[in-house]
DNA sequence: TCGTGACCGTCCACAGTGACAGATCTTGAC
DNA sequence: GTCAAGATCTGTCACTGTGGACGGTCACGA
């Protein structure tokens, strides 16, 4: 009845796929689901040298530098499906963005709407990458679940431009390229 | 150059509406972007108590039960705009539905898709209530701003449940109810 | 009158973050 | 070939953030 905790589960998870050291498991968690898990790499160790410790992983032998992989054991396994019977737990949300806009009666015009350009410029970029990403990942017929992830950062990337473009003028400040009127459609497809 | 701390800034910028308390803010903030948000009573308190120290709130006198009522000062407002003009700092993300899909190869198909039903159904229960909501404050000619923060939220939840209602069926699970294909679109328009 | 439930604050253990420190290996400019 | 720069890898620390337990005060109705 080990309770493992979040962060220790989701590294049990990782683990299935084989041993990882720690380095190994931020890349891999950050470059699988990045935006919707963080993981800070001293978590990772903190969370890493406890499971050893209970049993849950097994330390390997070092390999280069001091690369430590880590394994993960038949108890570890029990303590992971342990914990995802106990189904998804509550989600951890801080957006300073939307904490901008909330208190935008309290700050100057133009700083929120110069904040809200910068805003949608970096989650367009972001559209931008997760589309080439996916047309990559498509032809490679790459795991459904690796995809579906994907899609839901599609998804909250273009939603999040979309509801820029939406915000009354007022808010948003004037267009500061053309006349005005909606930006050209980011994106394909609805 | 009292460098407060995001928590720290956003309670400065509740207190712009006048003296409240811990209690109050706490529940404002909840009621006005609490999904986008978090913040908890020991933080609150916590951070209270220190800008009360630093000068940037003052405690008035005690109200009913121990209802202590802070105000912000000139030097809070100082500190609030000095953060405002930092812009907004890197979000904080942690959805744990996410971590499930994407570790989906490494649990059993009903768990998952079951999982997937029920925050389908707590997001369409949300959406319902933001809708709702909505309409009120449309009524009632509301802050845009408070508008726009919901208006996210609404994107959000719409946006979370097309992703659930368009994943392949081999990860969602067979519609329970009737033959198959999509559910009935959710809300209004696009 | 009691007791239930909304207020209101405090405290604590633990989880999560980011900056820093330091060791080890690779790479490539010269 | 060597030396500097940078990538890889682990770890520590102070601080921030979370969740729950706890205790007290007051309002209201049975």
């Amino acid at each position: 009845m080990s309770e493992v905790n979040p962060t220790a589960a989701s590294l049990l998870g990782f683990l299935h796929d084989g041993p990882q050291t720690g380095w190994d498991l931020v890349a891999r968690a950050e470059a699988m689901i990045g935006p919707f898990w963080s993981l800070t790499r001293s978590q990772v160790y903190r969370e890493l040298a406890r499971m050893a410790e209970t049993g849950l992983v097994s330390a390997g032998t070092p390999g280069r530098r001091e690369a430590l992989p880590y394994e993960i054991t038949e108890a570890g396994r029990r303590a992971f499906s342990d914990w995802a019977a106990r189904g998804p737990g509550e989600a951890t949300v801080r957006l300073p963005l939307l904490l901008f806009v909330s208190l935008g009666r309290h700050m100057p015009r133009e700083q929120l709407a110069a904040m809200l350009a910068e805003q949608r410029r970096q989650q367009a970029e972001l559209l931008a990458g997760y589309l080439r990403v996916r047309a990559e990942l498509t032809e490679a017929a790459a795991d459904p679940y690796l995809l579906a992830t994907l899609d839901f950062g599609i998804a909250t990337a273009r939603g999040t431009v979309r509801w820029i473009d939406r915000l009354p003028e007022e808010i948003r400040g004037a267009p500061e390229g053309g006349r005005s009127g909606p930006r050209a459609p980011v994106g394909i497809r609805s």
